[in-house]
DNA sequence: CTGAAAGCGCTTACAG
DNA sequence: CTGAAAGCGCTTACAG
């Protein structure tokens, strides 16, 4: 079932097939007929392999999650489809969960010219070694700040929103902020650490402890809140920068015997469902999730079509959702 | 950077570069360090195009979720990815949404030979049409039963399995045990139908009462769980074909006024980490995720292999956790 | 152990 | 409006 069986069945040579196949409208109408008539009978499928080897062309573009289990990250990929698929293009998913291998194994895709851009979630502090292996190619990095190379980003200014929660939590009258964190791989984590401990700081407040998980699951919030509450002095809230880890730590501190916000405040970040389906529900930080992907899409597609295009560096806006858990 | 210029670069023919590449132990030490010295230099990555196009072989196997999001669909993936990484295999993810443009998009990556083979977790009333587009080539569902065709598949008895829950509920003393389902284009949503039906039959139970949810969110679970509570009679017990519209039931009926367990009960399905993190924590099935997964590339390889190995449908075991919703 | 050459299935100037 | 031919970048018998 190739170009050339068509052709034969139709009575047309392949470059006749081909201009049908890509709608050119220098063919005549019968002959288009023939043809079209010839696809169908034969179930013809044009081999992609073939075409991209031609044309170094895809419209595909690759996007490197680091956890697709992490709800924030789905939303964010809804938005990347929406974008992309608006522009002709299809997206190609794969989970690299910010382990180099996997990351190497997937970026092949790219180098390999099976796709003509990627769009990474990955650690801050893989960057490096992914630029490495991305070279020249068309890439934008999202949900996660880049500030070195020529990587295009777009994110959030994850200080100012991780300054604004501890703020709140402070004006409520909270004393003992602790921090339940990612780990420091991720600029996120130390971002949101750093807006952590500049408003306890600013705000005088002696008490500070954070805990870092492991992973983002609910699991490893709640190891971390136990942690937490294990130690000499409990805290009186607790910021955690997912919902995932912030409900966690609401079913560590329920288990303890503990009520939220009355014993202990909790806030978490990202803005998911989950944080409104929690008991109590959490006040979070809301990211524009679908926007962030549809922004990166935009960003790589400009790349795309223009590769010298400068470097751009996009932070969306956030807001901050009280809910009953503060 | 072609394999040519490697070739050009050591002094060597691309046969002998094309050898290196592939690990042939045909050549000499000498020649094997001047390749391997030039793609260095040149940091040669080798096209996938062009390589997959000539061998007819790609090492990737094409997954079709029907909806990133959904939290048991992340868990069969990364069974997937295990097993598929395990053998030698790269996945790559599409989100179909269970739409079938999307899936025709995604699915020509499969007659376009870029993948070796499929799975599946699309709606069940799609898969005529996805056998359409299949063809003949490898293919296999999961974690949704398929009765038809000569497709493999692996799923658990969904009518076991959701007899099992409805029997629990009416073992406890509930008399009025409402179903949340998914929309019947899915096959397990219709056994999981059946299944409860044929309890509130045997058990002589008259209360009878199925909303449809629209999609796998809990948004849709708490406006389901709505829908029954406007109704004039009361469900004292509520199923929910998964856990996350289980969650949103629990949301809508605290937020209604009332209590789970005691004036309603709810049970989930999935076995998903939500169940446990609600409040109360859901009882659900606990499906084997992880296995459903590995056990689908399982059956895949092998009928890559062995394009004529007989259909094979295998159902995996589950079982019941009971917890404080029930 | 190595190289020249054919061929995978397309697209696209080019000539007519 | 159409076809013959070159070429995308590989791999692999085949001959030496």
């Amino acid at each position: 079932m190739s170009i050339q069986k068509i052709a034969r069945l139709a009575g047309v040579s392949v470059a006749t097939v081909s201009r049908v196949l890509n709608n050119s409208d220098t063919v005549k109408a019968k002959n288009r007929d023939r043809v079209l008539q010839a696809i169908k009978e034969a179930n013809y499928q044009p081999n992609l392999l073939a075409r991209q080897l031609r044309t170094a062309r895809s419209y595909m573009i690759l996007v490197m999650v680091s956890n697709i289990a992490n709800p924030f990250c789905a939303e964010v990929v809804k938005g990347i489809e929406e974008e992309a698929e608006k522009n002709g293009f299809r997206i190609l998913l794969c989970n690299s969960g910010s382990d180099i291998e996997r990351s190497r194994s997937g970026l092949s895709l790219l180098s390999g010219k099976m796709v003509d851009g990627v769009i990474t979630m990955d650690a801050f502090s893989r960057l490096n070694e992914l630029a490495a292996l991305i070279g020249e190619a068309p890439w934008v990095q999202c949900a996660e700040y880049a500030d070195a190379g020529a990587v295009s980003c777009v994110g959030i200014n994850d200080v100012d929103a991780s300054q604004h929660v501890v703020s709140r939590l402070a004006d409520a009258g909270r004393q003992r902020i602790a921090l339940i964190n990612h780990d420091l791989s991720y600029k996120y984590a130390r971002l949101r650490e750093r807006g952590y401990k500049s408003v306890l700081h600013l705000r005088d407040l002696e008490y500070q402890a954070v805990e870092y998980a492991s992973e983002l699951s609910s699991a490893a919030g709640m190891a971390a809140m136990e942690a937490l509450l294990a130690a000499p002095t409990r805290p009186d809230a607790v910021f955690a920068v997912s919902d995932t880890l912030a409900a966690g730590a609401l079913r560590a501190i329920e288990q303890a015997g503990l009520r939220v916000p009355d014993d202990i405040a909790v806030a978490g970040f990202d803005g998911t469902e989950l944080a409104g389906l929690v008991s109590p529900p959490l006040s979070t930080i809301e990211q524009p999730s679908r926007d962030i992907g549809r922004k990166a899409v935009e960003l790589l597609l400009n790349k795309i079509d223009n590769p010298d295009a400068p470097t751009e560096r996009v932070m969306m806006d956030w807001h901050y959702i009280e809910r009953a858990s503060t």
